[in-house]
RNA sequence: GGUCCUGUGGCCGAGUGGCUAGGCUCAGCUCUGCAAAAGCUGCUACAGCAGUUCGAAUCUGCUCGGGACCUCCA
């Protein structure tokens, strides 16, 4: 196995990375809450996590990937702990059953994972789907002292918990610091101490998700579920957490500390957190109101107002997105992330996705250059030092950046040996096909653009007559006619490219 | 206001106490009937000031700028 390292928030240092059960890793990500479509900051995070577990499970390990779906229980102030459930909330907008708003959503979401193609997780819990262990992880830390009932409502009470345990092992922020800069919040008055937060709250007459408990009817809190979830399917202790990192200081560190309070141990070994993604320099969030949605950056345009869903097969556009040049492939976008570091800004701009298509599509042409080459008796360049290369890349806290910069030399090489001025041997050029495989496909998750199919065919033997009449014509020195036919063929989007060993087209 | 992160060449974006990141763009060259593609070469940067060091863009301090969190947020 090779020896991986990953940062940890708990030390802020990279670590090495041991799992609990040699060969097996438990990784749990936060998911998202479906009160409304998935954004492509959503997205970032969710294909970062998805890199580590391609790449987890490429060096060997069998990895059981729990990301949940929150369905239920997210207060629209969860400081306060006042507001609507933000699902209920949008049903009794969009006159549906909260459980129509959850269907409309996942749906969506699950479609835009795969378009971008990010793999399902082993296990995707809903929060709806697990009332009694959240309800079973509350006692608990009610009988461990930490958690206190009040008129149906049940908190936790973080500054007892903070006697004798580090609230703010994630954050790194103490208690003090914490008490005494909040701001002043409504609807506190139930609550002991301002950072307690709900355990599971009293339902409203008018609330329409409610389910029965030892304290009335009501629902769970929002963090419980993260922490009732993740130890129902990986255990009391894990060795992976992931989310966004606007997610340490409230979300994260109340699932340590209800954990805590429950089991009596901290619940994982490794926490991993991603950065944001930035639009001219301003994290992009829907409170800023600066998202965009997947379908709009795939398709260069803009969600029609009256659109039913922004699910991409669903959606209704209406002219030109102001934000997009052009139009971005699942693909290129997909791509244009793995350029930074997952713990790094991303910044949104046409000018940087222009250069990443470029190079994408520079990288997976060399890819179909590959497939062609010829071998020689010998190699006049060092294959495996490249794959080495790229193993500690990765082995070193996910760096894809690293990964690509190595891919990209790879890229060159193809290119130098086709045009004859290095030689690899046929076992080399096998390296290379597997190194491409590997960490392309298989790790990175980049989809080559399918050839195959009756049309395909066809046109393929249309281009190799169109190539050889152009050839009599150049035979001939008629040039004129040679170039119309080029430029006609480029105006109808396939490029012609005239080499040594004969005429080649790619379609743009 | 408090806590913390960050500032790299035309753009994006890695990294590190001394050794080439990489991609895109731009210019020149090779190839070519001409293009395109590909290759090669060049544009050789680390916010500013001071300090530590044989040596710093990489460590320390200060200044200026950007951002995140402290409210829901991936």
């Amino acid at each position: 196995m090779q020896p991986l390292y990953i940062h940890n928030t708990l030390t802020r240092k990279k670590e090495l990375f041991k799992p609990i059960h040699e060969s097996h890793v438990g990784m749990y990500v936060c998911g998202p809450t479906l009160y409304s479509d998935v954004h492509i900051g959503n997205c970032r995070t969710f294909t970062s996590f998805d890199i580590m577990y391609r790449y987890l499970m490429h060096i060997g390990y069998k990895v059981r990937y729990v990301r949940n779906i929150t369905d239920v229980g997210h207060l629209e102030d969860e400081v306060a702990g006042v507001g609507e459930d933000r699902i209920g909330k949008q049903a009794r907008l969009k006159q549906l059953e909260p459980m129509e708003i959850v269907q409309r959503y996942s749906f969506g979401f699950r479609e835009v994972m795969s378009l971008i193609n990010n793999l399902p997780p082993s296990i995707e819990p809903t929060a709806s789907g697990h009332i009694p262990e959240q309800i079973e992880m509350t006692q608990k830390i009610i009988e461990h002292g930490f958690a206190y009932e009040k008129d149906g409502n049940v908190y936790f009470d973080v500054e007892k918990f903070a006697k004798s345990n580090n609230y703010g092992v994630l954050s790194g922020r103490s208690l003090d610091d914490q008490l005494n800069n909040t701001r002043e919040l409504d609807g506190q008055e139930e609550k002991k101490g301002r950072l307690d937060f709900a355990l599971w709250k009293k339902a409203k007459p008018e609330h329409i998700m409610r389910w029965n408990s030892p304290w009335g009817v009501g629902f769970p809190g929002w963090h419980i579920e993260c922490s009732a979830m993740s130890q129902k399917y990986l255990g009391e202790t894990f060795d992976i957490h992931g989310g966004g990192m606007d997610l340490i200081p409230t979300h994260h560190t109340n699932e340590v500390a209800q954990s805590v309070g429950c089991c009596g141990h901290a619940p994982v070994n490794y926490w991993v957190h991603t950065n944001m993604l930035t639009l001219n320099g301003q994290k992009m969030s829907r409170s800023l109101g600066n998202v965009f949605l997947p379908v709009e950056l795939f398709t260069g345009m803009k969600l029609a107002a009256d659109s039913p869903s922004a699910t991409p097969s669903q959606a209704k556009l209406d002219g030109k997105h102001p934000l997009f040049e052009k139009a971005y492939s699942p693909n290129v976008v997909r791509f244009f992330m793995m350029q930074t570091h997952y713990a790094s800004t991303l910044d949104f701009s046409n000018e940087a996705l222009q250069g990443s298509e470029k190079g994408f599509n520079r990288l997976m042409e060399s890819y179909n250059t590959l497939d062609k080459l010829t071998p020689s008796a010998t190699s006049s360049v060092d294959i495996k030092k490249i794959q080495e290369a790229c193993y500690a890349a990765m082995n070193d806290d996910f760096n894809t950046p690293i990964l690509l910069a190595n891919l990209f030399e790879c890229a060159r090489i193809i290119n130098t040996v086709n045009d004859k001025k290095e030689t690899l041997n046929a076992a080399d050029i096998d390296l290379l096909k597997k190194i491409y495989k590997d960490f392309i496909i298989d790790v990175l998750g980049l989809k080559r653009e399918e050839q195959s199919g009756k049309s395909v065919e066809a046109l393929s033997n249309v281009m190799n007559l169109v190539i050889d009449l152009r050839k009599k014509v150049k035979d001939n020195k008629d040039y004129a006619t040679a170039d119309e036919i080029r430029n006609r063929l480029q105006e109808s989007g396939i490029q012609i490219k005239d080499g040594k060993e004969g005429t080649s087209w790619t379609i743009n």
